[in-house]
DNA sequence: ATGACGATTTACT
DNA sequence: GTAAATCGTCATA
């Protein structure tokens, strides 16, 4: 188990959301339950003057504080009256950078990630594996990601840290505009910040060849 | 005090 | 494809 440190954490989302493309998110419940999952998709928000973050303008409020503190520390929020979204808060102090975890593969605690998916549920049904983690707050409700982590700081706490890349890489990574941030308007709206894992069936948002074909490649 | 709005997901036609 | 679910937060008054 060697978790990723502050300094790995200390680079612009920019750069940080294709870094974070194949590395793993470990969860360990309070029940020692251990959860993982390979992050297979990520968006950049890039601090005050993205239109589309929670910190455009130099917003600076009870909700969104966590994402002025120390790189390497958890922003987890609350929306839409029912869903948490999970980002790494990256850059420096007061420089409200984050990556916001849009979809992991899952690697361990599959079986009980879906009993967290189907508790609930309004209707029995079948859930595929690659929806248990296939969006950001579906994620969250897997791994039991909730406002109690909001200023969590993955780099020394046990319950949930994020570990390097293993082995063969990450694979190809394309990119493309972000997901539901239509009213942040031009350009913000249109920016290719959210990269994700070429060809994983586990990646969100549009999944048709000519949507897919939206994104494109780097590095 | 009030109203509009979500970095979403699900169910339904 | 469209619409509902559901409520904390924030800007405005």
């Amino acid at each position: 188990m060697v978790r990723l440190p502050r300094s790995w954490f200390a680079v612009e989302a920019g750069v940080l959301a294709p870094a974070l493309i194949g590395c793993t998110i470990v969860r360990v419940l309070d029940d020692g339950t251990r959860l993982a999952g390979v992050i297979v998709e990520t968006e950049a928000y890039l601090g005050t003057g993205d239109r589309a973050s929670h910190a455009r303008g130099g917003r600076r409020t009870a909700r969104n504080e966590a994402m002025y503190a120390r790189p390497g520390t958890a922003y987890v929020y609350f929306t839409y009256g029912m869903h948490w979204c999970f980002n790494v808060v990256c850059a420096a102090v007061d420089v409200p950078h984050a990556v916001l975890v849009r979809a992991l593969r899952p690697t361990e605690g599959l079986e009980r990630m879906r009993v967290h998916r189907l508790a609930g549920a309004r209707s029995a049904r079948t859930l595929r594996d690659v929806d248990v983690c296939r969006g950001p707050a579906r994620m969250c409700q897997s791994l039991c990601i909730s406002g109690t982590l909001n200023g969590h700081d993955l780099t020394e706490r046990a319950g949930l840290w994020i570990e390097p890349r293993t082995g063969e890489g990450p694979g190809r990574i394309v990119r493309s505009a972000r997901i539901g941030v239509e009213s942040a308007g031009h350009p913000w709206s249109g920016r290719l910040l959210r990269y994700f894992q070429a060809d994983s069936p586990f990646v969100s948002g549009p999944r048709t060849a000519s949507q897919r074909a939206g994104g494109r490649h780097t590095g």
